[in-house]
DNA sequence: ACTTGCGGGACCACCCGTTCTT
DNA sequence: AAGAACGGGTGGTCCCGCAAGT
């Protein structure tokens, strides 16, 4: 049920995700949600989103951490998510932009949630980047906030398109900009 | 009442955005709606957000035709987004980015001029980047792509962490990566 | 304007014929309807009707007046409704049944015109009958009833099976019913 | 429910019987509808008709089993019809009349349940007709095809002029065409 | 004199997310 | 754990006036 929910929150974002709908893909009788979920629509969704969060931070994870160097992990781990969004009928995006973008007046759980996620892949790649070189701090922060902002914005390009070139470019251009910010890279 | 429209949708996404709140704060009555958009909501957004498009387009051409090169003009007009939707208290973002999010599954042709318009911004900055001596063309156009994905991503980060931060973080990044992109600046 | 109207009650009844698609049909502006027809909906679907209404009537006038005796009268009367609702595709029935039916509660003048429009084809047929030497005057007038009554249901049965059998059955037994009832049958 | 649904078209026709008003009628809340009726109005109107129709099938067939032959029988159930009719302050005619009249150009199996009850009906009292002596079996179908539209143009006359007499008359001159019809009444 | 454009609510059928009962 | 029931709300369309504008 958490797969169908994340699955349709991506297709239509928050509101156009119906319950009835989730309820009717998963196979899962209605009464049941509202035992498993006294939260309701809310608690299912923040759920959902976290169980994807989780997967695709073990990935950003992974990637930084197999010792390719922070140009390479970030270059192949664009390209998983351009993989995934291809796969996926470009409807496997990035998790927490449709319930960022559908619940700005809400001053929800979820919203703080997507806001930390996002805090947490920028510290996880500003961290690699200090550990690469890269300074001062604000240089590998503001070069982290870059990298999530060009990812999130490539994943909606390649959507609207329905291509993953536009990820492609951002994979290379990032993965430069990176490049030139590493302190061997003068030379 | 295209107004309403379009802030709305910011705010609560295409199927947040109700028919009724729309009118409601615009103050139309319900009959009016029908006489100017027989399409009913689909044309309501898709005008409301053309006119929006139309708007951020220009602020765009207007830098980038300031004479102040593409680094500059580039940084100035993240810097003017980012302003704007401080201004709004983080509700007006990118027009588009709305709509992608929330109707991948639908052949709207809401969806198609989403499509071009994102295809619009990275033309211009495309051709702007090519004028300066970007090339081959194949870079300007990937340097182009990835400044419209950051600058997306940055408001959505923006949004998400209510602070402008994150697009001064983008607008320096992205700045210094087309300059290391200038034919004139290697030496 | 008119025939547009009496055919879409034809098609959805009184209710289901909306304005709006009526003058579509038409061609006619908006603003003329309340121009030629200040009493509305209602006024429209009056005199649409009692114009539908004076042609039937004017056919019935003839077959009955054409001399060949009631029990040919009533046949090639029920007969031409027959060929004349095939041919609209079984559009063009009886044009004050769907008003009748849809408009109970209500005490318009519809209705009473309706309910005279009835009146005056059993009249037609009474007299036609007692001319006839059918007597006494009620049974003139019962027999009378009895056809438009026949009449009336056969377009009914018609439509829905979407033949005119059930019509040429009607002729059959109700001219057989009139003939019956002659004077000179008997011997 | 089932009741207010049948009830409110007789007043006014499919397209004029309103979710609203039967809901009301009804005492039934809004969201119960949809779960008892998934198929929305298309449903609900169904199987109103057809229990409507059970009920009126079932006094006929208990009519023309009573053992008093085909001309009383038809008689009597005409004069039940013109009670029950007036009983109700005329509401109570036809279940399937309005339904056929509102609703010509759908494909709705709507129709074809009308359309099949009414050929229901025919059949029943073909049957019996033939039972009694009636022949060719083509003659005791004309018969059957006569006597029920002349009860549905008698239930419409009899609306119209708020009056029971039209099908008194019916009710007087098809027991007169069967009873000519049968094979001892010769002699 | 006649048409147009627009405004105005009421209402439509449908479906939402939720709660109650078993 | 699950089906039935609940109202409020969805987008959409209804039939109808009132204003200018030919």
């Amino acid at each position: 049920m958490l797969e169908a929910t994340a699955a349709l929150i991506q297709e239509r974002g928050f509101h156009g995700a119906g319950l009835n709908e989730i309820l009717a893909r998963s196979g899962t009788p209605r009464g049941s949600l509202y035992h498993h979920f006294p939260g309701g629509k809310g608690q299912l969704v923040l759920e959902a989103t976290l169980r994807s969060v989780e997967v695709v931070t073990r990935v950003l994870e992974d990637h930084l951490a197999a010792g390719v160097g922070p140009v390479e992990a970030v270059r192949r781990y664009i390209l998983a998510a351009a993989e995934e969004l291809e796969r996926s009928n470009y409807i496997v995006g990035c998790p927490v932009a449709p319930v960022v973008l559908d619940l700005l007046a809400d001053p929800a759980p979820l919203v703080e949630a997507c806001r930390d996620t996002l805090r947490n892949w920028q510290r996880l790649l500003r961290d690699a980047f200090s550990r690469s070189g890269i300074a001062p701090p604000a240089r590998a922060a503001a070069l982290a906030t870059t990298t999530v902002a060009a990812l999130e914005g490539g994943l909606l390009l390649a959507r609207a398109e329905r291509s993953t070139l536009p990820l492609t470019a951002v994979a290379g251009e990032i993965g430069a900009a990176i490049q030139a910010a590493l302190p061997t890279s003068p030379r």
